[in-house]
RNA sequence: GCGCGCUUAGCUCAGUGGUAGAGCAUUACCUUCACACGGUAGGGGUCGCAGGUUCGAAACCUGCAGCGCGCACCA
């Protein structure tokens, strides 16, 4: 390393040791290797994606963890890979198509299309698998893996068949979440709230008997105005009123009653049915029907979606409602589509608990076709349905003839319209609710009723189980002390092969220490708060709707044929079907009939008419299993065209990526992995559901593996937000580039900065300062070894052997600090508090190591002892040695270059560092035998304090006499004890002396000599004449006045029986000799100020 | 509505009962021979509020407030 660049310059770096890794083959994982194992599964990214800070969060994580694992001797498996992403693909293909050649994915048909998609994952699908590998992961390549490779579809093909022949798998007409700009089914995990700003509107309905007579022998309050149609638009009021005459009367009425609402409320209100006797709040209740002039009952009907009208089926009133229980069994005249004649426009007033009295008006209109609790309440009263919006989200003809055709939000405000001509509209309140939205869309979804595919979830308690809760095992002290200390020599150069790590253990532990350890929990959640939203997640399972109406993903491996009564010829076919069943192949039947279905508690609808076919017969079957399909379609069975949703395939990505079904030798090693770095966002979608298939795929029955948990432990990282605390965002453009931060400042600095302030369990406010604050960190570590290379041998050899008898306390001290490094790092690590570990490096190696050590230790290179100067070096060599290992997991460009640069990789075995920094020994704490060697104890190590404490003192003392700071002085020591010549050359160094004369006890002072003391001794800045006396005292009163207020506080608490007769005896100690230490100071400073007379 | 988290220096956050901390920002000074991506010294806090437990509370308990998140949801 001759010619050292005065700054660290990544870009000549990153890019050589990648490619020098990867040819040496470093990440690449080996099944047979006899260390013990550790993996870790990548979360695997879109293929369609860029990588975004969120993506450097967590490989930044998993790459310290792998990289840590690898230095503790462990084989590592770090699996990476990249997720299909069914939806964003898709779309992402479709617009370009529509850009370049101006057709849909309909013009081309599925084959092209998909052709089409498969060539764009060729072209891009790398793009962020190199942005990964600029971050510096350290990725088992060989094994990368992509959900659509044709090995991981028969994983999904064949989950697929095997759930559905356990009857998991059903396909059922049902209220799924549709999204209608990408004219899919979407999961419930994928519907996002949000409360959105609209109005619930107030509309009035006349309630007649089921023949459309009026209701008789009702009363009711009188009628409250209607919103009036805005005037001069005549072609609108002549449009739906003039069609049904009743409700023009209506309208005419409503000025009308207004006014004889006045005269009947001064002779007396008429009260709402059965609002007598409810008490007060029952008249204060809103609602209730009302009378007419004419005598005709009306019902006020709140809803935010006036456009559903036309699919209303019933209106539903709570049948514990006293005023509308009566009512139950009339009708009422729905208002649109206004145009149909009045007996097509009867519904019936139903009772229905589910409805909320307390809420609206207590009347709900029921639209069973495009609401889920309505399509509930609709099965239960076994309404018919109208679908009146179309899969695009537009107007279907049903919906009547102003409505048809137009957009759903813009037939909410026709329909408005048309019901405030018609008179019956009473107010439009602004109203916030939540409205669900599909989160790849961003539209509002719209409950609709299709065929789709749904899964029971397997495994469900054991899942529930595995995972530790909250308070159910303490958390045992992590092993890292106790493993560490058993090192052999001051230079690490071996490591222990431990069969756990120090994490494993401590869960072992925890198992252990509680009864019936067998049924335990074994796998963590950090931080582990999480646990519980899993939990409760689990605990109010839905089934999972997996089809989409997609073309891009693993399509639905089930083919069928439908038949009418009579053609009952699948019988002969089931048999030569079940011929293959009996030879072993994966295929399982299912006759289905629609009409006589059992519904079991399902919403399966009998007499559909949609459904005009007797049987169906569903073959589900290994896609492979050409023969069968081939016979299947001789005999005119189709294949489904849906596709399975992204995450069917993804719950499978820990195992379904190292080889399963079969049982490989990675799966031997390798399953169940380590760790799970992942975000909570996706604790749903995908940590629940990867353990769920582990327990399903991986146990004891299908599979002789000794534990089915994907993993051991989850770690959830926090969520990237800019520094203003909002989320990053393409929109908003707060998202910064990571590969413009890595050419800008380099990946070490960005992976640094991002880790320093990722504390744990929450969410990182990403500021770009973090990435320079890491930057200028290298460069710190870059130029301490730049020193250590100029104070050196220009060789670039290592020194030899420390020399505990020339230790002065200053190494000592360091080592010490080395030591406690080591300690915290790796318990912060063993942890998973990156934050903790990467502060503790910095403190050790910016504070103490480079501003203490590196600074005092120049008394000895510019000094001529060469026998300390030679053993100064060892000690630097040591600690830089051990320094660049820790920092390794984090920094692991700099920390190689450095490694090879200082020359410490020469004297280690090739697999044990002498390659590589990757697999150079985890640096371990001194056991009690060498710190005895290099004399490591409290004394020494309070010296080097003392010293460093009173360059401080002397320091200020220039400072607060306003000294030139580019001047040499002259300080005065007058040490408490013997202080070897060397600990003075220190001092002289580290107060930019010119000299420091050492004096004796009986050495006084002149008059007015400003000075300072500690533990270690007095120090004087002797300046005859140049003081100001008077400034001086004041500066002495101060902290004269400090010093006692300090004393005060003590004193207090001394003086207290309560403290002193209840405080532990340690603490009690403590006070008395931080008593003792002011006291000291007070004496010193009085005397000082005695002095100046 | 239910659950979770947060509230400490201007900012971002450590701090599990015993002398209130770090980094950044800021102020003053310094280009002295590893580093100005640097050094030295400083200023800056009623630890959200109110009670309680304790000899002692930023920390533990209770309540409240504010902010954020998740789940559920009423038309």
């Amino acid at each position: 390393m001759n010619e050292i660049p005065k700054a660290y310059e990544p870009q000549s770096v990153e890019d050589k040791w990648y490619d020098f890794w990867l040819k040496q083959g470093c990440f690449t994982a080996d099944p047979k290797s006899a260390k013990p194992a550790y993996s870790i599964v990548i979360p695997p990214p879109n293929v369609t994606g860029m990588l975004h800070m969120g993506h450097v969060l967590n490989n930044t994580i998993q790459d310290i963890l792998s990289r840590k694992a690898r230095m503790d001797g462990k084989e590592v498996l770090w699996l990476p890979g990249t997720d299909h992403a069914g939806i964003a693909t898709q779309v992402m293909v479709e617009k370009q198509l529509k850009k370049e050649e101006k057709k849909s994915r309909h013009d081309l048909g599925r084959e092209e299309f998909l052709k089409r998609v498969w060539a764009w994952k060729e072209k891009h699908g790398d793009i962020i698998i190199n942005q990964l590998k600029k971050l510096g992961c350290s990725c088992d390549w060989t094994r990368e893996r992509f959900t659509m490779d044709p090995e991981y579809s028969r994983c999904v093909q064949k989950v697929f068949v095997e759930l559905y022949k356990k009857g998991l798998i059903y396909r059922g007409k049902r209220m799924v979440n549709w999204c209608p700009v990408s004219q899919t089914a979407l999961s419930d995990e994928e519907v996002e709230m949000k409360p959105q700003k609209g109005f619930m509107y107030h509309f009035r309905v006349e309630a007649v008997e089921a023949d459309g007579s009026p209701v008789k022998g009702v009363s009711g309050r009188p009628l409250t105005p209607a919103l009036s149609p805005k005037g001069g638009e005549g072609e609108k009021s002549s449009a739906p009123s003039a069609t049904d005459s009743s409700a023009a009367n209506a309208a005419s009425n409503v000025s009308k009653s207004a006014g004889a609402s006045k005269a009947s409320t001064a002779s007396g209100p008429l009260s709402p049915i059965g609002g007598e006797g409810q008490g007060e709040g029952a008249d204060e209740r809103k609602g209730g029907p009302e009378i007419d002039s004419q005598g005709r009952i009306w019902l006020t009907i709140a809803t935010t979606r006036p456009e559903t009208i036309p699919g209303d089926t019933a209106v539903a009133v709570n049948p514990k409602d006293p005023r509308y229980a009566h009512l139950i069994g009339k009708h009422i005249v729905r208002p649109l589509p206004a145009e149909l004649p009045r007996e097509q426009k009867l519904i019936p007033i139903i009772g229905d608990e589910h409805v909320d009295f307390e809420f609206g008006t207590g009347v709900l209109k029921v639209t069973p076709a495009h609401d889920k609790a309505d399509f509930d309440i609709g099965t239960r009263h076994k309404l018919p349905l109208i679908e009146v919006i179309n899969a695009d989200g537009t107007m279907n003809t049903l919906a009547g003839g102003p409505l048809a055709g137009l957009d759903r939000f813009k037939a909410r405000k026709v329909a408005v319209e048309i019901l405030t001509e018609q008179g019956v509209m009473i107010e439009a309140k602004p109203y916030e609710n939540n409205v669900g939205f599909s989160q790849r869309a961003d539209v509002p979804i719209e409950p609709r009723l299709s065929e789709q595919w749904f899964l029971k979830y397997p495994a469900v308690e054991q899942s529930k189980a595995c995972v530790e809760q909250e308070g159910m095992g303490s958390a045992p002290a992590p092993g890292a002390g106790a493993s560490a200390l058993a090192g052999d020599s001051g230079r690490v150069t071996s490591f222990d092969a431990h069969g756990k790590s120090a994490r494993l253990t401590a869960t072992d532990g925890a198992s252990v220490a509680a009864p019936e350890a067998g049924a335990l929990p074994k796998m963590r959640f950090h931080p582990q708060r999480w646990a519980k939203v899993y939990d409760h997640w689990l605990t109010n399972i839905q089934d999972w709707c997996i089809s989409r109406q997609l073309w891009w993903g693993h399509r639905i491996p089930v083919w069928s044929k439908k038949a009418n009564e009579g053609d009952s010829g699948f019988t002969s076919l089931q048999n030569q079907l079940n011929a293959f069943k009996q030879n072993g192949s994966l295929i399982h039947m299912n006759l289905y009939t629609p009409h006589a279905r059992n519904e079991g508690g399902t919403n399966v609808l009998k007499h559909d008419p949609q459904e005009n076919y007797f049987v169906r017969l569903d073959v589900a079957v290994d896609p492979t299993e050409e023969k069968i399909i081939s016979l299947l379609e001789q005999n005119g069975f189709t294949q489904d065209p849906d596709v399975l949703d992204t995450w069917f395939s993804s719950w499978l990505w820990p195992f379904a990526t190292m080889g399963w079904p079969e049982q490989t030798e990675t799966l031997k090693k390798f399953y169940p992995t380590t760790d799970l770095v992942t975000g909570p966002d996706i604790i749903f979608f995908w940590v629940a559901r990867m353990i769920m298939a582990g327990y399903e795929f991986m146990g004891e029955k299908q599979f002789a593996l000794p534990d089915a948990m994907p993993f051991q432990n989850v770690y959830f990282t926090g969520i990237i937000r800019d520094k203003q605390g909002r989320k990053m965002s393409k929109t908003l453009g707060n998202s910064p580039d990571p590969l413009v931060l890595i050419a800008q400042y380099g990946a070490d600095a960005l992976r640094f900065g991002t880790m320093r302030s990722a504390p744990l369990g929450q969410d990182v406010l990403f500021d770009e300062k973090d990435v320079e604050l890491g930057r200028n960190f290298c460069n710190k570590l870059w130029n301490a070894c730049r020193f250590r290379q100029m104070v050196g041998s220009a060789d670039g050899q290592t020194e030899g052997e420390i020399n505990p008898a020339l230790l002065t306390s200053d190494d000592k001290w360091i080592l010490v600090r080395l030591d406690l490094a080591i300690r915290e790092v790796s318990e912060a690590l063993n942890t998973y508090n990156f934050a903790t570990a990467v502060q503790t490096l910095y403190r050790f190696f910016w504070s103490e190591y480079c501003d203490w050590y590196v600074e005092a230790s120049k008394a000895a290179f510019f000094g001529s002892d060469d026998a300390l100067m030679a053993n100064k070096l060892a000690v630097i060599d040591f600690v830089l040695g051990n320094t660049i290992r820790l920092f390794h997991p984090f920094l692991p460009f700099i920390t190689e270059e450095l490694w090879h640069g200082m020359g410490y990789s020469k004297e280690l075995p090739e697999n044990l560092g002498g390659k590589t920094i990757m697999f150079a020994a985890w640096p371990k704490p001194f056991n009690a035998e060498e710190k005895e060697y290099f004399g490591l104890d409290d004394v020494a190590d309070k010296i080097a304090a003392a010293k460093y404490e009173l360059v401080g003192l002397g320091r200020n003392l220039r400072r607060e006499l306003k000294l030139d700071p580019a001047k040499k002085l002259k300080f005065i020591l007058k040490p408490a004890g013997e202080l070897a010549t060397a600990e003075v050359e220190v001092l002289k160094i580290l107060l930019n002396a010119e000299a420091v004369g050492v004096v004796a006890q009986n050495w006084t002072p002149a008059k007015g000599t400003p000075s300072a003391a500690n533990a270690l001794g007095e120090i004087f800045l002797p300046l005859e004449g140049l003081i100001d006396i008077g400034a001086e005292k004041v500066r002495l009163t101060k902290e004269a006045e400090k010093i006692q207020s300090e004393i005060s506080k003590v004193e207090q608490k001394l003086a207290n029986p309560n403290f002193t007769t209840k405080v532990p005896p340690a603490v009690l100690a403590e006070h008395e000799q931080r008593l003792v230490e002011w006291r000291t100071k007070l004496a010193h400073t009085q005397s000082s100020l005695e002095v100046l007379g």
